[in-house]
DNA sequence: TAGATTGTTAATCGATTAACAATC
DNA sequence: TAGATTGTTAATCGATTAACAATC
């Protein structure tokens, strides 16, 4: 039983790097590539990359590197990337609005379905061809069309009692721009997006940069 | 000399966190707080929060625990969040607009000035009491209005292009929501957001949830 | 003083880097 | 075959946790 190694959440966090940049080299045409090389370009070492790669099985090959097409395949099958997922966006201002009109989802799997509020001047107009719908009919939209995934982009004060609804469906993942720590049902797995911690680590670095000399 | 030593970006990132729950605290008037206190609600061992805070000194008292207001304002001035900023956004779409309207964001440090962007159907427009300016004008501005940081919001093809820009400029910090990894001049700092990034983890997680028996 | 809890050192754990045998 | 580069083990480094003496 238990095959599978446990990947570490350091790896995991890496991967949408070599996806991106594995993407750039196939659109350079660059169809092959060895881990020094891919070393100087992602700024990890060669040894982190093959560790990385050998996580997941033999991508590689000895004395010739790595194909970067199989490659690329490969990581996007282990991020499951290839499956299309159902979203819904719960919190209809401004950052909900600005990823339903976010062009780089709207060329990916995640689908956006429909927006919910609470604000009644914001029930019934349109994002795009998107709704916006009363947050009361959430739970009933989610069973009722399949939707695996919520955007989560409401005031701190509101998010909690969101999750506790979400809770009691059959989402699978939130990824949550609510500058909060959610308590959830142990299978649904949250991302958060903590815009204003890493706005304050920048504000940290900037007085923190190393002095000028020496 | 090299009095200070240096602080692991482990604990900087834990940082906002501590502020954020110090916040909470000090909201519901609790003023006095034991590390396994701290513990049980923020989610790290004892220890950690112990071993943290002694990276900058003093914060705590034996048999007594912490002061909740002490150790937030200390938070606060490590974090260098009671000083102001001066804030351009560049690029002004969905994503930058969003910023530009963010309510915790008029609530802090952080002084948006003005949005540029290349198109002429945006330029000259205002968002809120903000304009919108020709890209053009943006290296001139930074210097006229001592502009700190830079929240950078452009289309990936676009942003090292603007980054050159930056780099010409007395800017000292870019908050980067480009998909794209930045070069820039060594004394300007970038914290990047990619939100792709987060996204493609979700979809990792998603399908690598613990399973359900034991 | 006795009890509580920090500050800090030591032990452990995990992640990164180095090295090199395997092999294409 | 010789050269290149992986896959993988071993060494190192760094971060977390445990333990306890210091002290309020």
């Amino acid at each position: 039983m238990d095959s599978k190694k446990k990947i570490s959440m350091a790896v995991i966090r890496r991967l949408p790097k070599y996806h991106r940049y594995l993407k750039e080299l196939l659109e350079k045409e660059v169809y092959r590539i060895s881990s020094k090389e891919l070393s100087e370009i992602i700024g990890f070492t060669a040894s982190q990359i093959r560790q990385d790669l050998n996580n997941f099985g033999g991508f590689g090959q000895q004395g010739y590197g790595y194909n970067v097409d199989e490659l690329y395949e490969g990581i996007t099958k282990i991020l499951y990337l290839s499956q299309p997922y159902n979203v819904v966006i719960i919190g209809a201002g401004n950052m909900g609005q600005a990823l339903a009109n976010y062009p780089w989802l709207q060329n990916s799997g995640f689908r956006i379905r429909a927006l919910f509020d609470v604000n009644p001047r914001l029930i019934g107009l349109k994002i795009r061809d998107l709704e916006i719908y009363d947050i009361e009919e959430l739970e009933a939209y989610i069973e009722k069309n399949d939707i695996n995934i919520a955007f989560v982009c409401t005031p701190k004060e509101k998010t909690q009692k969101i999750a506790n609804v979400l809770s009691k469906t059959s989402i699978q993942g939130i990824w949550n721009f609510s500058p909060v720590d959610l308590k959830v049902n142990s299978n649904i797995v949250v991302e958060n997006v903590h815009l204003s911690d890493s706005l304050f680590v920048l504000s940290y670095l900037l007085n923190n940069r190393e002095e000028s000399e020496e």
